[in-house]
RNA sequence: GUGGGUGUAGCUCAGUUGGUUAGAGCGUCAGAUUGUGGUUCUGAAUGUCGCGGGUUCGAAUCCCGUCACUCACCCCA
């Protein structure tokens, strides 16, 4: 085992061959989705100030009072590692002015939270998000949604589902926590202990609590959309409409909560059954979030690209990269690896996967290591090659070997020749 | 922040009630007549037994501490 000096720090990890083919992939597909609803990508700093972050996702929150990664920088300024992506993104928006109205942006990238790290949990870890700015409207919001699904299934994911609900707006927001401390304060006694904190800190948490003796108690409870104005249940009610319209699931769930400050209106999260405790593979809902003297309105998700991974992996199992049509080259005489090299060198120009074994090993000890890589063709040359001006080529799977001539070389080791035959 | 589990070769793991030179499989490397892979056979190399203390004649094995990994709570993507 390699001594801790060498070990990435806690909760972080590196991302390297095979998996890495994997992301790469995710992104791919993501940014060609995305494309098609006309969103374009923005790259926004993994540092930011600290109140970019405190003021929009609530400074009452976990993600604000714990788990930010917060330093100073020389001239003393407070900043944090991004904790999401949503906050930045709005940040970006409104110091665009005018122009930022109705942007459709996505990003991907690098997210830091210092919790403790489990299954699905990382330290950093990395983020898909799409926002869509504009005014409260429902269409915007089902939209959105039929998107990220969409996305979900271009992934090659199946085993998903959706359940959406209402924050309300800010107004709602008051009477829901109060309605809902009023009632559950005179049954505080059959609640948890985390739950009777929970009803002064944060009592909407109550309705998700896995306690059975909790849940027991909010089946009991009246929705928490009872507690909100007409127009707030008719804007979910037409959000869940506009969504059927477009033939997708989602189950309405009352006591699905969202942690967030900014959130108001839709709220949805997207659970696997494939992961383990933490089962949210993405999440998203409508924001109204205030940088400096402007609102800015959106809608938008967020998915964690390593719960996607566990999801994928859950489903498909183990990721295996593609194979890809692969000529090896192997020197029968080391007095010629300048020729050898050369000869590699230009077929790679063309576009050839091409390798080649540099460290003067034996032919036997050279062909292994083309069949472990999984070569399609063996080039093979020495002095007796050399000398007749030929080369010989061996078809790795039938076994069979020509001696041909550099033409006859080029002609069979061409790429589109290569790529027919896969 | 709280709790459970685990740390032995590159990887997956054995290591019996503490006993001397710590093992296996896979992988790696090298051979099995001249320059030819995937199968087989033979052989070889590689370990501060996570780290630091302690108990003991003697510790990978027991005790304490610490770090890391992991799972769950909490929180969240």
């Amino acid at each position: 085992m390699a001594s801790d000096e060498f070990q990435p720090i806690q909760g972080m990890s590196d991302v390297a061959y095979p998996e890495i083919v994997l992301w790469q992939r995710l992104e791919e597909t993501a940014r060609r989705i995305l494309s098609l609803y006309g969103f374009s990508e923005v790259r926004t700093p993994v540092v930011e100030k600290r109140v970019v972050f405190d003021r929009s996702l609530g400074d009452t929150t976990d993600i604000v009072q714990k788990e930010m990664y917060q330093f100073e920088d020389a001239g003393g300024r407070p900043l944090v590692l991004r904790p999401e992506g949503t906050a930045g993104i709005t940040r970006f928006i409104a110091g665009l002015g005018q122009e930022g109205h109705g942007a459709r942006v996505y990003y991907v990238g690098p997210m830091f939270r210092r919790e403790r790290p489990q299954a699905g949990r990382k330290r950093q870890f990395h983020q898909f998000g799409a926002e869509s700015i504009g005014a409260p409207n429902p269409h915007a919001d089902a939209e959105i949604i039929a998107m990220q699904v969409h996305l979900l299934r271009a992934w090659g994911l199946k085993d998903f589902r959706v359940r959406i609900n209402t924050r309300g707006t800010a107004e709602d927001r008051q009477a829901v926590q109060a309605g809902l401390r009023q009632r559950l304060e005179a049954v505080a006694s059959r609640l948890c202990e985390d739950c009777q904190r929970r009803l002064t800190t944060n009592v909407l948490r109550v309705l998700d609590c896995k306690n059975p003796g909790c849940r027991a108690v909010v089946a009991e409870l009246p929705p928490m959309t009872s507690f909100m104005a007409d127009s707030s249940r008719a804007y979910l009610e037409d959000v869940v409409r506009v969504i059927r319209h477009l033939e997708l699931e989602v189950q309405v769930d009352p006591t699905l909560v969202r942690g967030l400050d900014y959130y108001q209106h839709t709220v949805w999260e997207i659970a696997h059954h494939g992961l383990g405790a933490q089962d949210a593979i993405g999440a998203g809902g409508r924001y109204a979030i205030t940088m400096g003297n402007r609102v800015i309105d959106g809608v938008g998700f967020a998915m964690g690209l390593e719960r996607i991974i566990m999801a994928l992996t859950a489903e498909q199992g183990a990721f295996v990269p593609p194979a890809v049509p692969l000529v090896w080259m192997v020197s029968a005489d080391a007095a010629l690896l300048d020729v050898h090299l050369q000869l590699v060198q230009a077929l790679r120009l063309r576009g050839i996967v091409c390798g080649i074994d540099l460290d003067r090993r034996s032919v036997k000890a050279q062909m292994k290591a083309a069949g472990k890589a999984g070569a399609r063709w063996v080039i093979l040359h020495g002095a007796a090659e050399q000398e007749n001006g030929t080369f010989q080529l061996k078809d790795m799977e039938s076994g069979k070997q020509d001696e041909v001539s550099m033409p006859e070389l080029l002609e069979r080791l061409n790429p589109a020749v290569l790529h027919a035959l896969g």
